[in-house]
DNA sequence: AAAGTATTTAGACATTTGCCTAAATATATA
DNA sequence: TATATATTTAGGCAAATGTCTAAATACTTT
């Protein structure tokens, strides 16, 4: 969960995050939307993979990553669940 | 957003959210739960109030804490919209 | 096999982060 | 008013982060 918003909590990483969510790409095609080195590119889709947000998988030269949007559903129901404590504590016993 | 996702990524800060999620604290109760110092739970509790997690009110020389739940919308929104890639891509007609 | 393309790894550097202690500020109480 | 209590601010330090260039690795093409 810290990795996963740790990699969260980096604009670049979350823009990644946006285009591969309309198709996957590889690394070079990825690094073509920014303006920083492929290397820096490559280092945050590492970080991404690291908290298992995006799957990478080689083809020949290239290496094509995709969004893993499962590992969001334990995320967004731990910040669910912070959300409505106020329900909870009004109607519920304690 | 981005003050958001950092905030988040700090395990002490996420325990800190959890203890606000059962009730409201002032800085000391906080920080007795921890065992880092008070003026570090102090600058955490700035950082969350800055991602505008928190809300602090002044209450003769306490200060009380309080769990802010409206900016985990727009952040639960995100998530979920790029969760769903998958599905608007096969259905939709982009 | 040599040269070109795609990507990562290595190493350096500046900035940010999380922690600390000491000091400052603000309020409450004796 | 002097002292105690609650909290933050200031300043310093080590570790983590985001960036870069240069070099290494892996595959493709000639």
């Amino acid at each position: 969960m810290n990795l996963l918003f740790k990699a969260l909590g980096d604009p670049t990483r979350r823009q990644i995050i946006e285009l591969l969510r309309k198709r996957d790409m590889n690394a070079g095609e990825i690094a073509d939307y920014f303006s920083i080195s492929k290397p820096s590119i490559s280092h945050h889709l590492d970080l991404l993979r690291q908290a298992n947000i995006v799957i990478s998988i080689k083809d020949g030269q290239f290496i094509n990553y995709s969004l893993n949007t499962t590992v969001f559903d334990e995320m967004v129901k731990w910040v669910i669940d912070v959300s409505e404590k106020k329900k909870s504590k009004t109607i519920k016993k304690k």
